[in-house]
DNA sequence: CAGAAGATCATCT
DNA sequence: GATGATCTTCTGT
């Protein structure tokens, strides 16, 4: 845990800067890679929550993995909109996954933030979460993430340059210190579109230790 | 309108 | 490693 994280921890008097526009406006693969270290911030009716996004998902446009794939429809129609803003869907019945929409251009596509380190509004995560939550499962994992910070079906289309969900620059981690990979799961691509990216050796990543987890949609796909 | 799949997670063995 | 929860969205007819 660096000195950054330490001093955050105390609240909410760290100077958050947004991120501009610009940021999002480039191709969703180096977003994704440069959303790593930044510092996503909810301020909610019950509190703030800040957490350093360690994992991150760049889905383009080409890749049969995005939501973007085969046109656009009610649900996407964010990633086809304006970069910077947010793209929340619904899935597995249970779950809302955060999205920064990124691209240029026109092409739809988005980062899905998969994973953060908390840094401030533990105790209020861990009262989303639920009380026995540890604090290493209190964001580890997209679903997780959303439920910590209190996002839901209302952010979606949110401008995530300003208040009250937005992302903030923080410390850039150097390149050797961020892993990358492919995507796994039904529809991936072997040509490097869809790709991962995260801290390596973070206890906050949901990422495992040997590479990439198991999908179990696809594991039981598979068996049938 | 029915059916299938899903950018997941908690829990159990 | 395996399973259930839970429901939206899309596709095909």
């Amino acid at each position: 845990v660096s000195r950054a994280s330490a001093a955050l921890a105390d609240g909410s008097r760290l100077p958050l800067r947004p991120l501009v526009r610009s940021f999002f406006a480039r191709s969703t693969l180096v977003v994704a890679r440069d959303l790593i270290g930044c510092l996503l911030v909810h301020d909610s009716p019950e509190g703030r929550t800040v957490g350093r996004i360690v994992e991150a998902e760049a889905y383009m446009h080409d890749d049969p993995g995005s939501h973007a794939n085969r046109g656009q429809t009610p649900r996407n129609s964010p990633m086809f909109e304006e970069p910077g803003r947010a793209y929340v869907y619904f899935t597995y019945g249970m779950h809302f996954c955060l999205n920064a929409v990124a691209h240029t251009s026109g092409v739809p596509g988005a980062a899905l933030i998969r994973a953060v380190e908390p840094l401030a509004g533990v105790d209020l995560m861990r009262a989303r979460r639920g009380k026995a939550i540890r604090d290493r499962d209190l964001a580890r994992g997209p679903g997780r993430l959303t439920q910590a910070f209190g996002v839901h079906r209302e952010h979606n289309r949110l401008d995530l340059t300003h208040r009250p969900l937005y992302i903030c620059a923080g410390e850039r981690y150097p390149e050797e210190a961020v892993k990358s990979g492919p995507r796994i799961g039904l529809g991936s691509t072997q040509d490097g579109r869809a790709w991962r990216f995260h801290v390596a050796g973070s206890p906050w990543v949901s990422t495992g230790p040997t590479g990439m987890p198991k999908l179990a949609v696809a594991r039981r796909r598979r068996a049938r």
